[in-house]
DNA sequence: TTTTGAGTTGTTCGA
DNA sequence: GTCGAACAACTCAAA
């Protein structure tokens, strides 16, 4: 009998425990909601998304079935329209998801038809890595020494006999938002696996070197991948396994699996964390917001802050979805420490830019660097824009890449057109902030939300 | 139970 | 130019 997958952030064929589930009962009928409620404001990200549905199109010789709505609606519809009597689905770990898909799953039991969740987007499930006294690990790296003890189950493998059923009409997809402006990347199941194989003879026994450069090509660039599920975690940490043990590159690419786990973790125990402190250790610290910071962030936004490295960050992210991990962290800190604005707003922005904007691993890495979240950063650690630009692009090519307006500044002169006479000739904005008084601004702040505590 | 050591990612200042 | 200390206090994990 033929079952509906109901695919979300797993749009692959291998290695795919919900797939396996629908094949063992017959006929597998692919749908995917456009969910109103998760379209994101930025034109990559849902670009990035449904190129991802257009490649498992192709890879499923057209069997994907694409509609938009409210997904008990939807679901059940199609589930009536096919004749299915089950719907399997990966599990999901947001907030909105879990709420989504109780009432998805009391929808379709109203009408006779159940929902299975089958594996997750993770090599183990959130929730189940606990310390000794079986509450959840607070702090990092305990919780990556259980991870890594509990281990992950090997990768599945495709189903034998799986047969493809198209019964019911698709919306199919949207050929503008595929077509223009491929900026982010190769996509698809096939697309990730070879990113992989590529990184793991090119790039992974030098992750540990070149993965903090922006200015260079050094990290895995599969986290879109992971976002959409088209490779899974299980993969590659199945392949990385025995370099992992001998350390090097391949072991601090399984601590950044870790991370993101962890994050995960931390999400399904805390939902409330997604968008509120995770901690009330800062309650009551002065955030500015109004007319005045208004046009600072969107200066910030728009990668206008007069700060190089900053501002080749914020337009990285705008003109391709995606933004090297280290420039997200000074940028973030620009923005909570510099502007002094509150976390929730710079993680909305990047959640609505960034094609592997991830809910956990976003808000969370926010948190940490307002220092509200696990881990989180000690009071003192402000970023300096400046000094970690020359520190991390060197020579100032990740800055020039970014900031025509600098192009004509050679090396690290980039970084700092204040100093140089013809700094400023090709249009470049001048410094929003005074860097050095609004770091005291900012200890100041913690301190007074911190006093008597 | 108590104690102890440790905790992703930094910057500045002064010797 | 280099280097170490200071920058707080707290929570967690594990012995």
């Amino acid at each position: 009998m033929t079952s509906v997958l109901w695919l979300r952030r797993d749009l692959r064929v291998d290695d795919h425990p919900a797939l396996r589930a629908a094949a063992d009962e017959g006929p597998v009928l692919p749908l995917f909601v456009r969910d109103p409620r998760l379209a994101g404001a930025g034109d990559a990200r849902r670009r990035r998304l449904e190129a991802s549905l257009a490649a498992f199109d192709a890879a499923t010789d057209g069997a994907l079935v694409v509609r938009t709505g409210d997904p008990a609606e939807v679901v059940a519809a199609i589930a009536a329209e096919a004749g299915a009597r089950s719907v399997h689905v990966t599990g999901e770990f947001t907030p909105y998801a879990r709420r989504r898909d109780r009432r998805v799953a009391e929808r379709l039991r109203d009408d006779g038809v159940t929902m299975a969740a089958s594996g997750t987007p993770y090599a183990v499930r959130p929730g189940t890595v606990l310390n000794r006294s079986g509450s959840p690990y607070q702090v990092f790296t305990p919780f990556a020494r259980a991870w890594r003890d509990h281990g992950a189950e090997p990768p599945l493998g495709t189903p034998r006999g799986l047969r493809w059923r198209r019964t019911v009409d698709s919306e199919g997809l949207d050929a503008d938002l595929v077509e223009p402006g491929r900026s982010f990347g190769p996509v698809g199941e096939e697309a990730a696996l070879e990113r992989w194989r590529a990184f793991l003879a090119d790039g992974l026994d030098e992750y540990d070197e070149l993965r903090d450069r922006p200015d260079l090509d050094g990290t895995s660039r599969l986290s879109v991948h992971l976002k959409h599920g088209e490779i899974h975690p299980r993969t590659l940490l199945a392949d990385a396994a025995t370099r992992a043990a001998a350390g090097g590159g391949a072991r601090i690419f399984v601590t950044e699996l870790a991370w993101r786990e962890f994050y995960a973790d931390v999400l399904w125990h805390r939902p409330d964390s997604a968008w509120g402190d995770l901690r009330d250790g800062v309650a009551g610290m002065r955030y500015d917001e109004g007319a005045g910071v208004d046009e600072m962030v969107d200066a910030w936004k728009a990668g206008h802050t007069g700060f190089p490295y900053v501002d080749a960050g914020m337009r990285q992210l705008l003109g391709t979805g995606w933004m090297h991990n280290r420039v997200r962290m000074v940028t973030a800190s620009f923005l909570v420490k510099d502007l002094h604005v509150w976390w929730p707003v710079g993680a909305r922005h990047f959640l609505d830019h960034l094609v592997d904007g991830d809910l956990a691993s976003n808000n969370h890495g926010w948190q940490w660097v307002a220092g509200t979240g696990t881990d989180a950063a000690p009071y003192f650690r402000v970023f300096n824009p400046v000094t970690q630009g020359k520190k991390l692009d060197p020579d100032g090519d990740y800055v020039r890449r970014w900031v025509p307006e600098l192009a004509h500044l050679p090396g690290s002169a980039a970084h700092e057109p204040w100093r140089h006479p013809e700094g400023y000739d090709a249009g470049y904005p001048v410094r929003i902030v005074d860097h050095d008084a609004e770091r005291k601004d900012a200890l100041q702040r913690y301190q007074e939300a911190t006093a008597g505590r």
